[in-house]
RNA sequence: GGGCAAUUAGCUCAGUUGGUUAGAGCGUUCGGUUCACAUCCGAGAGGUCACUGGUUCGAGUCCAGUAUUGCCCA
C-alpha cells in the first residue's frame, strides 16, 4: 500500500466531531427531545439557567457553567424524571446602556440628544439581536434547554412580575425612598448597590492639611485620603474621649482656600489613633461623615457633578475633574504652607463592578429595599438544610452576608431597564403603577399631571424573581404547578450575594418556599498562570475556537475533568487535548466493536450468562462497581470525580485490558460470541453513563451500534440510566484477574528493562505458592498469550528455574523468562539488587512496627494480621531474590 | 482588621470515618511498523504530603500555632 493510501485510511478512521455535532443537535431540536411535558406523570426535575447578559459573548465560564447544568439535566432525564431546563437572558442594565452609549458617541451624538424613546429603541434593537447570538452560542455547547420556553427579563410577563413585586413591597413599607449617601459611578453615572462595588487596594497617600483656628495662630492638622473633598467640609471632629483636643471642642476653624468658618465637634465615631486624631467632616461625600453630620446638624454640601467633575460649590476649581481638582488644590495648599506632610498609604477604594471606575460616595435621592425581614426565612432555609450549598462551605459566606444584610439600593439613573413604577403628583404624593394611573388609582389628582420617576430598577431586581417569573408568575401557570420549585442552581461564587441570596429571599416572600434545594457553586476559570480569564486582560480562550478544533464533546469533557470540585480550574489550550484524546479513544473502541459485529444487530440489554469466561465476568463486575461509584459521586455533586472514574474505566479496564483480552490469539479469528456480546453490552452502558458529559459522540455511537442512521427517531437520551443491582459483583474474581494482570505486567516489565526485542516470543515459567494460582494461569493462557508474547507456559509449585533466565517476584509467585543469549547479566544484576533494596527497607519498617508491643496491644486484630502477612510476604520475596541473585553472580 | 479556601510528583489535581509500598492526567525518559486507536501501545524515573509542635500503638488524614497564596467582607 502506498504511503498516501495509508494516510487516507488513517484519516478515514478519525472522528470528525464538528459535522456530526451540528447534525445531531439539529436532529434533537427537530425531534423535540429537549421539550418538557407539563402533563407528564413523571417526577419533575427542573433547572433555571443563570441568564447570560445580553452584552455577553460566550466564554469558558459560560461553557463550564452550562455544561454542568446540561450534565445534570441529561442524567436526570435518563433516570426517568420529567426534566426542563429553562433558558433565557438578562437585560444587563448598566452594561448594555454603556455599550450603546459608546456606539452613539462614536456617531457624535448622546442619549440625551436622541431622547429617551429613540435611545431605548436603539438599545432594544441591539440587545435583542445580541441576545439571540449568545443563546445560539449556548446551543453550540450542546445545551438541552427547552428553547420554546426562552425568556428575557424585559419580556412583558417578567416586567409584570417586577411591577407586582415592587407594589407589594412598597405597600408593605419595605420599599422606600431615601436621601442617602450611595455608591456613585461617575463613568456610568448611576448609583450602585453595595454589592456592585468591588474593593481593591492601591498605593496612595495620606495628606496632612492644616486648618487655622479662628482668632488664633494655632492650627489643627487633619489627615485625609481624599483632599479634594475638603471643599465640602462643614466641620472638623475629634473623639469625645481624646483629652488632647478637649479644649478645641465648640471652637471654629477656617477652611483653607474657601475660607469658610466651620465648627469643631466631638463625636464618638472618631478614632483617636488614626492620623492626627482630628478628622474633616464632609457629610455629602462620606457615609460616616453623613452620620456625623446628622448627629450635629451640619450642612451637607455637594461638590461633585454626576460625572465626577467639581461643581460650583468648589469655587475656582469648578469644572475640573475630581483628580485634576485634587492636584491643583494640593498645589495651592502647598504654596500657602498648609500642607504639613504627605505619607504613603495603602488605600482600599471601591470600584464599579462594570467599568472599574473608582466610585464616589454621593448624596442623592434613591429607592431602597428594607432587607432585614426578607432575610429571615432565607437564613432559616440554609440553616435547616432546605437549601444546601455544594461545596458546603459556601453556606458560611451566604449566612455571614445575610446576617449582616443592609438595605438594597434599587434605583439606577439609567434608561435601559424596568422603569420605576412610581408616579408623582405636584405635591409629592406617589402612586404605584406601571402605566399612567387611571383616575381611580389617583383619587383627587388629575392623572395627566402625574409624572413618572425618571429612573429604572436595578437589573437584579428582575433577576431575583427569575425562578418563578420565568414560569409565568404572577399568573398561576401549569409550569409553576409542575416545575416549581426547581432542583438545583448552578453558578459561580461571585454572584452568591447579588443573585443567589436574593432569589432565596424573593422566593420565600412571594412563593412561600425556596426556589431550589441545592446550589452548586463551581470555580472561576483561570488561565495557565492562575489569572482569572477576562476580556480586558486578553487571556481568555474562545470556546468556539476549541469547538471548531476539537469538537464540543472534547471541550465539555476537558472542562469537567479539569475543574476540581469547588476550586478554580486552571485552563490552557492544551487542556483540551485531554478531552480530544478521550473522544478519539471512545470512537476507536466503538469502531472496533462495531466492526466485529459485522452488521449483526448489537445486543445491548442482556448477556448470555451461559457463555461467559472469567474476563467477561470480570468486566461486568468492574462495570457494576463503576456504576455504583459514579452514582455516588453524582449524588454528592462531584462531577469531576464521576468523569474521572468513567475515563479510567473506559481507558484502562475496558480498552487496555478487556478488549485486549478478548482479542483472538490468532490473527483473523473471530471473537468468542459470548465475549463480543459482553463487549457490546458494556459499551452500551459506557455510552449511557457518558452521555451527559459527551452527548454527541455517545449518540453517534448508539446509532452505529444499532445499525441506524440519523434519520432514525431514537435517541440514547430516552434510554435508561444504567443501574447496578450487584448481580455481577464478584470480589474474588476481581482478585483473580488482578493476579493475572500482575503476572502480565511483571513479564512486560522484565522484558522492557532487559531490552528484549518486543516482537520476540519466549517461554514463561511461573513457580507458584499454591495450585489454585497455577490453575488460574493455565486455564486462561490462551486469553493472554499475546499480551506477554508467550510461547509455552509452565506453571506449578515446583517449577525449576531455567538455567539462563531473567526473574521477577510478585506476591505468591516467581516468574522466570528464559532468554538465552539475550540477557545482559549486569543489567539483570542491577535490577535485582534494586528490587532487593526496596524490599529490605519495607521489611525493616514493618519489622519495627511488629516489634512494638503497643502496636500489637492496641491496633485492631485485622490490622495486625495484615501487617504480619505482609512481613512474611516480604521475607519470602527477599529470600527468593537472594537466591536468584546468587545464581546470577555464579554465571 | 474579620472571615473562607488552598498548600501532596516538573504542572494541574485525587486521597472517603486515622491503618497495604501515597494515586491519576499532562509533561518527561526508554522501547514500539501487534490487524480500533501514534489523538496510540508497553515499560520506567519522579514525592521529608508547606513548616513547627501536639494527640495516638500508628498522622497526608485529627488538634493548635506559623508561613505563603487566592478570594470575600469591613
Amino acid at each position: 500500500m502506498s504511503k498516501q493510501n495509508q494516510n487516507q485510511l488513517k484519516k478515514s478512521s478519525a472522528y470528525s466531531p464538528v459535522e456530526v455535532e451540528n447534525r445531531l443537535y439539529k436532529r434533537w431540536l427537530e425531534m423535540g427531545t429537549f421539550a418538557g411535558d407539563i402533563e407528564s406523570k413523571k417526577q419533575p426535575y427542573s433547572i433555571v439557567i443563570p441568564p447570560p447578559n445580553v452584552t455577553d459573548i460566550l466564554h469558558l465560564g459560560h461553557a463550564l457553567n452550562n455544561t454542568i447544568q446540561d450534565i445534570l439535566i441529561r442524567r436526570h432525564r435518563m433516570q426517568g424524571y420529567e426534566t426542563i431546563w429553562f433558558p433565557g437572558a438578562d437585560h444587563a442594565g448598566i452594561a448594555t446602556q454603556v455599550k450603546v452609549e459608546k456606539q452613539v458617541a462614536e456617531e457624535g451624538t448622546t442619549r440625551r440628544e436622541m431622547g429617551r424613546e429613540k435611545f431605548l429603541q436603539r438599545t432594544s434593537d441591539w440587545a435583542y439581536s445580541n441576545k439571540d447570538k449568545i443563546l445560539n452560542q449556548l446551543k453550540k455547547i450542546g445545551c438541552s434547554c427547552d428553547w420554546n420556553r426562552t425568556r428575557f427579563t424585559l419580556d412583558e410577563g417578567l416586567s409584570q412580575a417586577v411591577v407586582t413585586v415592587f407594589k407589594h413591597l412598597y405597600e408593605k413599607g419595605w420599599i422606600y425612598k431615601g436621601h442617602r449617601i450611595v455608591n456613585w459611578c461617575p463613568s456610568c453615572q448611576t448609583s450602585l448597590s453595595d454589592d456592585e462595588v468591588e474593593h481593591k487596594e492601591s498605593d496612595s497617600y495620606l495628606w496632612y492639611i492644616k486648618y487655622k483656628l479662628k482668632g488664633s495662630d494655632e492650627f489643627l492638622t487633619v489627615a485625609t485620603t481624599r483632599p479634594e473633598t475638603m471643599l465640602g467640609d462643614t466641620a472638623l471632629a475629634v473623639s469625645t474621649k481624646d483629652t488632647r483636643y478637649k479644649k478645641y471642642i465648640g471652637k471654629t476653624v477656617i477652611l483653607p482656600i474657601l475660607e469658610r468658618e466651620i465648627p469643631i465637634v466631638a463625636d464618638s465615631y472618631v478614632d483617636p489613633e488614626f492620623g492626627t486624631g482630628v478628622v474633616k467632616v464632609t457629610p455629602a461625600h462620606d457615609p460616616n461623615d453623613f452620620e456625623i453630620g446628622r448627629r450635629h446638624d451640619l450642612e451637607e454640601i455637594n461638590i461633585l457633578n454626576t460625572d465626577g467633575s467639581l461643581n460650583e460649590n468648589a469655587g475656582k476649581f469648578k469644572g475640573l475633574d475630581r483628580y485634576e481638582g485634587r492636584k491643583q488644590l494640593l498645589e495651592e495648599l502647598e504654596k500657602k504652607g498648609l500642607l504639613e506632610k504627605t505619607e504613603k498609604y495603602k488605600l482600599s477604594a471601591g470600584a464599579c463592578y462594570r467599568c472599574h471606575t473608582v466610585i464616589e460616595p454621593y448624596l442623592s435621592d434613591q429607592w431602597f429595599v428594607k432587607m432585614n425581614e426578607l432575610a429571615q426565612p432565607a437564613i432559616e432555609a440554609v440553616k435547616t438544610g432546605k437549601v444546601k450549598f455544594h461545596p458546603d462551605y459556601w453556606s458560611k459566606t451566604y449566612l455571614h452576608w445575610m446576617e449582616n444584610i443592609r438595605d438594597w439600593c434599587i434605583s439606577r439613573q439609567l434608561w435601559w431597564g424596568h422603569r420605576i413604577p412610581i408616579w408623582y403628583a405636584e405635591d409629592g404624593s406617589m402612586f404605584v403603577s406601571a402605566d399612567r394611573p387611571t383616575a381611580d388609582e389617583c383619587p383627587g389628582y388629575d392623572p395627566e399631571t402625574l409624572v413618572q420617576d425618571e429612573d429604572v430598577l436595578d437589573t437584579w431586581f428582575s433577576s431575583w424573581l427569575w425562578p418563578f417569573s420565568i414560569m409565568g408568575w404572577p399568573d398561576k401557570t401549569p409550569e409553576m404547578e409542575k416545575f416549581f420549585p426547581t432542583k438545583v442552581l448552578v453558578t459561580g461564587p461571585d454572584i452568591i450575594f447579588l443573585w443567589v441570596a436574593r432569589m432565596v429571599m424573593a422566593s420565600y416572600e412571594f412563593m412561600r418556599e425556596a426556589p431550589f434545594s441545592d446550589v452548586y457553586i463551581h470555580g472561576i476559570v483561570r488561565d495557565a498562570n492562575g489569572i482569572k480569564m477576562s476580556k480586558s486582560l486578553g487571556n481568555g480562550i474562545d470556546p468556539l475556537e476549541i469547538i471548531n478544533k476539537y469538537g464540543t464533546d472534547a471541550l465539555r469533557m476537558s472542562l469537567v475533568l479539569a475543574t476540581p470540585d469547588g476550586q478554580d480550574p486552571w485552563i490552557s489550550k492544551n487542556t483540551f487535548e485531554m478531552g480530544r484524546n478521550f473522544i478519539n479513544k471512545l470512537h476507536q473502541v466503538s469502531r472496533f466493536v462495531t466492526m466485529r459485529l459485522d452488521g449483526r444487530p448489537a445486543v445491548i440489554d442482556r448477556v448470555d450468562e451461559n457463555d461467559l469466561v472469567i474476563f467477561d465476568r470480570w468486566i461486568l463486575s468492574r462495570l457494576e462497581r463503576t456504576i455504583e461509584t459514579v452514582d455516588k459521586e453524582f449524588n454528592e455533586f462531584h462531577l469531576s470525580n464521576a468523569a474521572k472514574i468513567l475515563y479510567g474505566f473506559v481507558w484502562n479496564d475496558y480498552c487496555s485490558w478487556y478488549i485486549e483480552l478478548i482479542k483472538p490469539d490468532v490473527q483473523g479469528e473471530p471473537i468468542r460470541e459470548g465475549s463480543l456480546n459482553v463487549a457490546t453490552y458494556v459499551l452500551w452502558k459506557i455510552i449511557s453513563l457518558l452521555h451527559p458529559f459527551v452527548p454527541f459522540i455517545t449518540e453517534h455511537i448508539s446509532l452505529n451500534l444499532k445499525g441506524l442512521d440519523e434519520t432514525s427517531k431514537t435517541t440514547i437520551l430516552s434510554y435508561p440510566w444504567p443501574t447496578a443491582d450487584g448481580h455481577f459483583r464478584n470480589d474474588e474474581l476481581e482478585h483473580d484477574l488482578n493476579q493475572i494482570q500482575t503476572v502480565v505486567t511483571a513479564v512486560r516489565s522484565v522484558r522492557a528493562e532487559l531490552n528484549v526485542p518486543p516482537g520476540r516470543k519466549s517461554d514463561l515459567y511461573v513457580r507458584v505458592d499454591n495450585k489454585a494460582f497455577s490453575d488460574l494461569l493455565q486455564n486462561h493462557i490462551e486469553y493472554f498469550r499475546s499480551l506477554v508474547r508467550v510461547e509455552n507456559l509452565y506453571t506449578g509449585v515446583d517449577i525449576k528455574k531455567p538455567p539462563v533466565a531473567a526473574s521477577t517476584i510478585i506476591s505468591g509467585a516467581e516468574i522466570f523468562v528464559p532468554l538465552e543469549g539475550l540477557i545482559d547479566i549486569e543489567v539483570e544484576k542491577i535490577r535485582l539488587k534494586k528490587e532487593l533494596d526496596k524490599l529490605s527497607i519495607q521489611l525493616e519498617k514493618i519489622s519495627k512496627k511488629l516489634a512494638n508491643t503497643d502496636f500489637l496491644a492496641n491496633a485492631p486484630e485485622d490490622v495486625v494480621e495484615r501487617e504480619k502477612n505482609k512481613k512474611s510476604d516480604y521475607q519470602q520475596r527477599i529470600e527468593k531474590l537472594n537466591t536468584n541473585l546468587e545464581q546470577i553472580l555464579g554465571w
